[in-house]
RNA sequence: UGGGGUGUCGCCAAGUGGUAAGGCACUAGGUUUUGAUCCUAGCAUGCGCAGGUUCGAAUCCUGCCACCCCAGCCA
């Protein structure tokens, strides 16, 4: 059960945005009798990242919005690049952003069998043909983006022919490559997608869903449209590289008898008026300092530059969840960075923004000291318990037990020999208080034979707990632990993994030279307050003074205790 | 120099002919037992550029300029 505070980094109402705008005007006007229908459509060929989030936030949110719904639909047309690992990590994933699915999950690969239908009916309306060009023939044929192309050998081969071939193709007696099933549109269009683009390909290979039944295996675009009309999908949004397909989208769907399409679709039974789906373009994410594109993902993983698809400095979804990222900030960073058609590269403070938003409202506070330095309280008569806020503004967070004993450890950084303009902690012979706990005044520095500073003796003002001390203000403040109560952990700090602003740039030659060295730093022997190192505490903490932290789901044990920095305070000093 | 797109504050982004929302960032104050949070104020005589239409233009017209996408039997 959940007790986190809904937070919002914008108005009651979203922003208005031309795909919202478009879905009331359809709407309005009846286009899809009522109906609002959406999918999400992964190839599960590698992990989800940030840049689907939007996808994900769009297709489920605009759905949502509108009394409609949203499938989820594996594109699984190629199979040699995909698996099931990618199926049951994509599937996590969404579920964990807090989207559920209309019905079952959805394959492509389970429309094969009416996708070749639709192939044979292309072929009786003279519409499609069994081309015997080879890739490289083909793509000479294809002509350039200035010069039109050439008619295939086999462009004007009967109808009885190309259904014999298609048949035979299906059947397994040619190899790989040797012919394809295309579509008969126009070789000189000037949108190179138009000019007889490839329906279907010869492809010998086990398919992670449909196993050995076919050896032809349809195209993207082939597959998209089609899909996307049995499942009765009204609005089909994908990004801005496709604009160029829409027209082939419509051609696929506008050449085949929409009869029988409905026939085989969700609809099939239904009374509402059949409407073909229409394909609305949409800008992807894109984030400075991070990387997005599948391949480079699964360079970074494949070579091992970071320890997997989940390692919390990776924008995957599975990373951001390790590194701490919660749903609810990912969700209101999409919704802030809005949907349109301008490409643009969002600054990574608005993502920082919104985790920190959430954080701050939903994670109980906590004690831990990174680097301890050693202090004696020389004066305190006997250990006592605290109970301290878990939350400074909200009080139905609770109150924890916090353990004060005579040696406690601080940050090292929050002391200094020697005062420095500006610097609110301790310096010898000063003042500052214990959070939650007494004021406390540096009265030695203890030395090991190096001349290292390895203890503080330090008195208590016992008459300052719950109240300022009198005669004087003190204003810093510093965070402890019991030495002798504190659990020891490890806790990892993260930077961002790479030292420029646009990793992708296309005139970065090879992108894994700008990994920054430090992205990673691993502190042992940190002291945690007994309170957050318990099995069942909270899977997030603020860690005062420090930022916010997460139990790695991956290597922490209760014997050895490893937190992962989410992300540190907001600092303005 | 074929086709398709996009240009509003440092970064996103509303705006759909009636006189430039909001968020992030930033700056200056205030509160604070987290140098956090929170609060208050400031931040585009200007909407890629140049003309034109109009009482009135970011919005309409014309012409430029810049950037992005497309020549996989990938998606």
């Amino acid at each position: 059960m959940s007790v986190n505070k809904d937070t919002k980094n914008n108005s009651d109402t979203p922003t208005s945005n031309f795909i919202r705008q478009m879905i009331a005007e359809d709407l309005a006007s009846q286009r899809h009798a009522g109906r609002v229908q959406t999918r999400f459509p992964p190839e599960p060929n590698g992990y989800l990242h940030i840049g689907h989030a939007k996808s994900i936030c769009l297709n489920f949110g605009v759905a949502a919005e509108n009394g409609g719904q949203c499938n989820l639909r594996f594109d699984d047309t190629n199979p040699a690049a995909e698996s099931l690992e990618f199926v049951d990590a994509i599937k996590e994933n969404i579920k964990w952003l807090g989207f559920e699915w209309s019905g079952e999950v959805r394959y492509s690969s389970s429309y094969f069998e009416a996708l070749y239908g639709f192939g044979v009916q292309l072929i009786d309306k003279g519409l499609a043909y069994v081309c015997e060009l080879s890739a490289d023939e083909a793509r000479e044929y294809r002509g350039t983006l200035t010069e039109p192309g050439r008619n295939s050998p086999q462009r004007e081969r009967s109808v009885a022919e190309n259904r014999d071939l298609f048949a035979r193709m299906r059947a397994g007696e040619f190899v790989d490559g040797t012919c394809s099933l295309r579509a008969k549109i126009d070789m000189s269009s000037p949108n190179i997608n138009m000019r007889d683009p490839v329906l279907y390909r010869i492809r010998h290979v086990h398919h992670h869903q449909t196993g050995d039944a076919w050896c032809i295996y349809p195209t993207y675009d082939y597959t998209h449209c089609i899909s996307d009309a049995i499942e009765g999908i009204t609005h089909s949004l994908c990004t801005l590289e496709f604009e160029d397909h829409r027209p082939l989208y419509d051609w696929i769907l506008n050449s085949l008898d929409i009869d029988t399409i409905k026939s085989v679709s969700d609809l099939a039974d239904s009374a509402t008026p059949y409407v073909l789906p229409q394909q609305t373009e949409f800008a992807k994410l894109k984030i400075n300092y991070t990387v997005v594109g599948k391949r480079k993902l699964k360079q970074l993983v494949n070579e091992g530059l970071v320890s997997g698809w989940d390692d919390p400095r990776l924008s995957t979804l599975a990373g951001l969840r390790r590194r701490g990222y919660t749903a609810t900030a990912l969700r209101n960073f999409c919704e802030s960075v809005g949907v349109a058609r301008s490409e643009s590269q969002v600054d990574i403070g608005m993502l920082e923004h919104a985790l920190r938003e959430d954080l701050d409202a939903n994670a109980p506070r906590a004690m831990c000291v990174l680097r301890p330095l050693k202090v004696t309280l020389t004066n305190l008569p006997e250990p006592l318990t605290l109970s301290l806020q878990n939350h400074p503004k909200n009080d139905e967070m609770g109150r924890r037990d916090v353990p004060l004993t005579a040696d406690i450890v601080i940050d090292k950084d929050d002391f200094r020999e020697q005062a420095e303009p500006g610097f609110k902690r301790l310096v010898n012979g000063g003042e500052v208080r214990l959070r939650g706990a007494y004021v406390i005044r540096c009265d030695d520095v203890v030395r090991d034979t190096s001349g290292e500073i390895v203890e503080l003796l330090c008195s208590a003002d016992l008459n300052t707990l719950g109240k300022n001390p009198e005669g004087r203000k003190v204003k810093g403040v510093i965070h402890w632990v019991s030495a002798s109560a504190g659990v020891s952990a490890t806790v990892r700090l993260y930077d961002r993994l790479f030292t420029v602003e646009n990793p992708e740039s296309k005139d970065v030659e090879d992108f894994t030279t700008l990994l920054n060295p430090d992205s990673l730093t691993v502190l042992e022997g940190c002291l945690v307050e007994p309170a957050a190192a318990q099995a069942d505490s909270a899977p997030s903490f603020q860690f005062e003074r420090e930022g916010y932290f997460t139990r790695d789901s991956v290597d922490s044990r209760d014997d050895a205790l490893v937190f992962n920095q989410t992300i540190g305070l907001r600092a303005s000093f």
